[in-house]
DNA sequence: GCCGTTTTCGGCCCGACTGTTTTCAGTCG
C-alpha cells in the first residue's frame, strides 16, 4: 500500500502538482510504519486515525484493499510514461528536471537519458551544461551499482572509525554521528557525521582525504559528501560550537521529526534551523548550544534520538510523559547464546569470560535442540551432560558470573517442544523458537506458537517473527494473539539482537509493552565477540519505547533466578 | 491532500551546494 501511495506521489510530482505529493508520501510512510495489516486497521475502522490519512486517501486505500484495484493510480500511470519514474531515481534529477527532459527532449526512460547524455545531446538546452551531463551519467552509474541499505550493525563500526579518524587527524572540538544511524534504525542508507568546530576547512580536507574515500560527490566550506568503497555514502557537516545543539538536532532527524519541531517553533513565533532557535521578529537567538536547550525552549522534554520518528514522541514530550527508555549499562545479562556443544565457536568458559568482561551478572547457555540437526542440536542425553558441564563451569567462575543452563528448543510444526517435559523442567532457562516450516498459513503458525507459549515450559519466545533483515520476510503471525497468550502465561518475547535479526522489531516492542509482555534481549551469539550485539538490541528496545522495567535482563541475578524458578512447573 | 492551543480555509521547515546564471532554480537531506 505504501509503495502504491509513493508511486502516486512520484506521478503527481511528474505532472508538476504541488503539495499533494508530500501528503501522499506522509500517508505512505505512516501506513508503512504500522505493525498491523492495513486490512485489520480498516476492519477496526481506524484508517483515518493514522496521521496524514484523511478522507480521500482512506477511500483509495479501502478501495484497493477491497477490490485489488486503484483506478486513480491507473489513470495517473496512463498519463505519464513509465520510464520517467526511473529517471527520478537518478541522484540530482528531480521532478522539474524530469519534466524538462521529457517535454523538451522527448526522453522518457533511463536508457534514453543515458544515451542522450553519452552523446552530449543534453548540453546547450536551457539549464543543461557539460557538468550536468557528467553528473547525470555519474548518477546513472551509481544507481546501477547501488547497494542495498546497510545493517545498523555494519554501519556503526564504519562510522565510529571515521569519527575516530577525524578526532585524531583533525583534532576536532566536537563530533557526533547523526542521521538514521544515531536514531538506531535497523537499516541505514548513508552515514551522517556532524562536527562542531570554529575552523572547519582542515576538517573538510581531512574528511575528503580519508583513505577509504573513492569519490567526492561535493565539497563546500561546511558540507561535504563522499562515497567510500562498496558504495557507502558519508555526509559531513560542520557548524560553529555555539550552534552545536541545534545542528545536532537538525542533523539527527528524522526529517518528519524536524518538520514537526520546526512547526512548533513557527507557532511560537520562532525559527529553528541548524544554527539555532531564533525569535522570528528580532532574530535574537533563544537556544542552540545543546539539544536540551532547543527542546526546552520549544516547551518539550528532551527527546532521545531513538524516539525521533514523529511517532507520538512530540505529543508525549509536550505533555512531559515520555518514557524513561532503557540505558545500555542497565543490562545485567544475556539470555541467548551458543557454544561449541552445538553450532557455536567458543567453549562455555570462553563465553563466560566474555560475559565477565562485559560486567554481566549472568548468561544463559542455550544451545540448539535435537531436531536442528544442521546446527548440531543436542540430544536429551547430550543436554544432560551439558547441564553438568555448565554447572562445573559455573562453580569454576567462583561467583564472578552465574551461568544458567538452558536450551533453545525448537517449536515443532504441531507446537510441541523438542525435548520431553521431564528434561525441560530441570533446566534453568528455556528459550523456544521456530526453525522449520516457515511458510505455514497465518492461523496455523499462530496456533503453533501459542501452543508453545501455553505449554508452561518456556520462558522466552526466541526471535518471534523469524525475519532476516533484507533476506527473509517474517513468518505470518497474528502478533496480537501471540502477545495476549504471552501476557496470560507470563512468557517473555525475545528481542534477538543478532545484527540481521533485531526481532522483535521496534514497533513490535511497543506492542509488547502495551500488552504487558516483558522483552528479553538476547544476542544469539555463536562467537564470544557477538555478545557485543547486545548494544544493537538495546538500541532497538529504546526505539520501541521500552523502559528498564520492561526488559527482563535489567533484573539482577537473584531476581532473574527467582523469576525463572518460579516459572518451573 | 491534510490539518487546526488563532484557523474548516489557507497555509504547508529550512538552508547548503551546484551549475548555469548575471541573481537563482533545482535537488537534497
Amino acid at each position: 500500500m505504501a509503495q502504491l501511495l509513493n508511486e502516486i506521489a512520484d506521478l503527481l510530482d511528474l505532472q508538476g502538482v504541488a503539495f499533494k505529493p508530500v501528503a501522499y508520501r506522509r500517508a505512505a510512510r505512516n501506513i508503512e510504519d504500522m505493525d498491523e495489516p492495513v486490512a485489520d486497521i480498516i476492519a477496526r475502522g481506524a484508517l483515518q486515525d493514522i496521521s496524514g490519512v484523511g478522507e480521500a486517501i482512506a477511500k483509495k486505500v479501502e478501495e484497493f484493499v477491497q477490490t485489488g484495484k486503484l483506478p486513480y493510480l491507473e489513470k495517473l500511470r496512463s498519463e505519464v510514461p513509465p520510464g520517467l519514474l526511473e529517471i527520478l531515481r537518478v541522484p540530482d534529477v528531480g521532478p522539474k528536471t524530469a519534466i524538462v527532459l521529457h517535454r523538451d527532449l522527448g526522453i522518457s526512460s533511463l536508457e534514453e537519458l543515458k544515451e542522450a547524455a553519452e552523446n552530449h545531446k543534453l548540453r546547450g538546452h536551457k539549464g543543461f551544461g557539460e557538468k550536468t551531463e557528467e553528473k547525470i551519467l555519474q548518477g546513472i552509474k551509481m544507481l546501477e551499482a547501488k547497494g542495498q541499505r546497510m545493517l545498523l550493525g555494519d554501519a556503526l563500526p564504519i562510522a565510529e572509525a571515521i569519527v575516530q579518524y577525524l578526532k585524531t587527524s583533525a583534532s576536532v572540538e566536537k563530533i557526533s554521528i547523526g542521521g538514521s544511524l544515531r536514531r538506531g534504525k535497523e537499516t541505514i542508507g548513508d552515514i551522517d557525521i556532524l562536527v562542531g568546530d570554529e575552523a572547519p576547512a582542515r576538517v573538510m580536507d581531512a574528511f575528503t582525504g580519508h583513505p577509504l574515500v573513492e569519490t567526492i560527490l561535493m565539497k563546500g566550506p561546511t558540507k561535504s559528501s563522499v562515497v567510500l568503497q562498496k558504495g557507502i555514502q558519508v555526509d559531513l557537516r560542520t557548524v560553529g560550537t555555539k550552534s552545536w545543539g541545534a545542528a545536532l538536532q537538525y542533523f539527527t532527524g528524522s526529517k518528519e521529526h524536524n518538520v514537526a519541531t520546526r512547526k512548533i517553533g513557527v507557532d511560537m513565533g520562532l525559527k529553528l534551523n541548524e544554527y539555532g532557535l531564533f525569535e522570528r521578529a528580532s532574530g535574537k537567538m533563544v537556544a542552540g548550544a545543546t539539544e536540551e536547550d532547543v527542546y526546552t525552549a520549544l516547551g518539550l522534554s528532551y527527546i532521545e534520538p531513538e524516539l525521533r520518528e514523529d511517532g507520538g514522541e512530540i505529543e508525549a514530550a509536550r505533555e512531559h510523559r515520555l518514557p524513561n527508555i532503557v540505558e545500555h549499562d542497565s543490562i545485567r545479562g544475556d539470555f541467548h547464546m551458543h557454544t561449541d556443544w552445538s553450532d557455536g565457536v567458543h567453549k562455555i568458559e570462553e563465553m563466560a569470560s566474555k560475559g565477565i568482561s562485559r560486567r554481566y551478572e549472568y548468561i544463559g547457555i542455550t544451545d540448539h535442540s535435537q531436531s536442528l540437526k544442521i546446527a548440531g542440536g543436542l540430544s536429551p542425553d547430550r543436554l544432560r551432560k551439558q547441564m553438568d558441564a555448565v554447572r562445573k563451569a559455573d562453580e569454576a567462575m567462583g561467583g564472578r558470573i552465574r551461568l544458567l543452563s538452558g536450551t533453545e528448543a525448537d517449536i515443532k510444526a504441531d507446537g510441541s517442544l523438542d525435548f520431553p517435559r521431564s528434561l525441560l523442567k530441570d533446566l534453568d532457562l528455556v528459550v523456544a523458537s521456530v526453525h522449520s516450516r516457515f511458510k505455514m498459513p497465518r492461523e496455523e503458525m499462530t496456533r503453533r506458537v501459542v501452543a508453545a507459549i501455553e505449554s508452561g515450559y518456556i520462558d522466552i519466545l526466541g526471535h518471534p517473527t523469524g525475519r532476516l533483515i533484507g533476506r527473509r520476510n517474517p513468518y505470518e503471525l497474528d502478533m496480537e494473539k501471540i502477545l495476549s497468550a504471552a501476557a496470560d502465561s507470563n512468557v517473555a518475547m525475545e528481542l534477538n539482537a543478532w545484527k540481521d535479526r533485531l526481532d522483535l522489531a521496534d514497533g513490535h516492542c511497543r506492542m509488547a509493552k502495551a500488552a504487558g509482555v516483558k522483552v528479553a534481549i538476547g544476542t544469539d551469539a555463536h562467537h564470544a565477540d557477538e555478545l557485543d550485539f547486545m548494544r544493537l538490541g538495546v538500541i532497538t528496545a529504546r526505539r520501541g519505547w521500552l523502559e528498564a522495567k520492561d526488559v527482563l535482563n535489567t533484573m539482577n541475578c537473584k531476581d532473574v533466578i527467582r523469576h525463572l524458578r518460579g516459572r518451573r512447573p
